[in-house]
DNA sequence: CGTTTGATTGACACGAGTCAACACCAGTGG
DNA sequence: CCACTGGTGTTGACTCGTGTCAATCAAACG
């Protein structure tokens, strides 16, 4: 873990942070937009696991990114189930959406100890207006989220047991790829299984049961918050995953003109 | 139905489609804005039930949205069932995202009868760029679907029989009724009860069953693409229907400053 | 009229939920 | 140092919601 950073801390306030490099990959952004960027989201802040960033029915007047730790969004039932509707990994923005939509329709919270930087919107919607690719940027981002939660709704609409759980898990695997975390297969992944229960909608039972089916056939491991992909390319093919809906980099988004 | 219309037939060009009425009830945009949004907007053109708009692979060059009529999102699966992730409605844009995304995830097809505006990606990022309002407008549609998306997963997820489907029905009369279509609960509603199935999850078997146990509650009837809602305050306490997230505009998303 | 598409019904099988008990581990406090 | 606690993972037994298969029916259609 990095050492908690005060939010005026110069040597950190223009150097892009996972966010801002995240957001640049998508390209168009200039030396200048990156410097802006990494500028208003320097306020960086810890949070302990298990904590609100947002919640349901809020109307935030700043947005947040995860810089550090995991985080996710869910909605909560009557009968007190919940249902996780994404996983946020470092880089992430968490409510992007609340910048032009009034109230959140769902809670963001943490689910391990994390970095969070705190952008008011007042400065992201000056900057949406003065860097009109860094408004770009951010309408894509959103575009790719809308991306993932379309694949869910087929995840959990139309696959079944093992396929559910495994095309979860390469999801991960590629998301984390992306921001260079996890090395050879190995991933720092601080979820219980119920978190990933609440993900895909299985009870936690079925889910501990589906975890075993997967680790007898040799593809995976799950212990103690490290996730160990054993062969990722046979869990792919299990699970019918295709990466194309993340919209990787590498294989190309268009680029603006 | 209204009749064919010529792409170059001039009263049309510049008067508002359903399109343009529904991207215009964001506000922030201009009279100029909404003069030029229709006229990029006015290559509308006749399509038949069960076409393909855009394809799932396909990189397309143009943008298209529903005038009128019904069309979905669909993934399909190798053992040749479909997902369905959203319907379209008149008004609704229909593959905003490929606007900056290479390769559609998704296929986009009608359900009935169709008037689809073709907008060339040209011409639209050109209007993004001259026009900001209407970038903004564009990227709040974005938001809205991207929310819808999240309540589906949460229905597919966590909601059970009546309530899932109760919850999709609700949907569809909130959103035909925002832009119009539909009278005192009833609705044209030109659905197979296989495409609803295919939007929640369920067999075709089931959801016939779950759609006679929501008729024999005296909460709806849907025959012959008629959907008749009796009861709706009663179907959305039975589904647990909160309207937040379509993000109505009468209870107010932020406006741009 | 045959044909086709969509709705409906019954019988049966199975995936997944529920309930309950137990194991294990890390804290925590006496 | 040990008892106690709460969170997480694991297992078994049982139930039940949904899927599957197949047949029938009604309406639309060429």
């Amino acid at each position: 873990m990095s050492p908690y950073r005060e939010k005026t801390e110069p040597a950190a306030a223009n150097a892009p942070n996972l966010f801002v490099r995240k957001l640049a990959s998508f390209g168009g952004l200039s030396a200048e937009d990156i410097r802006d960027l990494a500028l208003a989201s320097s306020d960086i802040r810890r949070l302990p696991a298990d904590d609100v960033i947002t919640a349901e029915g809020d109307t935030p007047t700043r947005a947040h990114a995860v810089i550090e730790g995991f985080a996710c969004r869910y909605k909560t039932f009557p009968d007190g189930t919940r249902q996780i509707v994404d996983f946020l990994v470092p880089g992430d923005l968490c409510d992007g959406h609340a910048l032009f939509l009034a109230a959140m329709d769902h809670t963001v919270g943490t689910l391990s100890p994390c970095l969070v930087a705190y952008v008011p919107h007042k400065v992201l919607l000056d900057l949406t207006e003065t860097h009109p690719a860094i408004a770009r940027v951010l309408w894509w981002s959103a575009l790719v989220q809308e991306s993932i939660a379309r694949e869910w709704i087929g995840n959990i609409g139309r696959r079944a047991g093992e396929q559910r759980l495994g095309h979860l898990v390469c999801e991960l695997c590629f998301r984390l790829d992306a921001v260079g975390l996890g090395h050879e297969g190995r991933y720092n992944l601080p979820l219980t299984q119920t978190d990933l229960a609440d993900a895909i909608g299985f009870s936690t039972v079925h889910t501990n049961r589906t975890l075993q089916k997967l680790r007898k056939r040799g593809l995976l491991s799950f212990e103690g918050g490290t996730l160990v992909v054993v062969d990722l390319p046979r869990l792919e093919a299990l699970s019918g995953f295709d990466r194309t809906y993340l919209h990787p980099r590498s294989d190309a988004a268009k680029r603006p003109s």
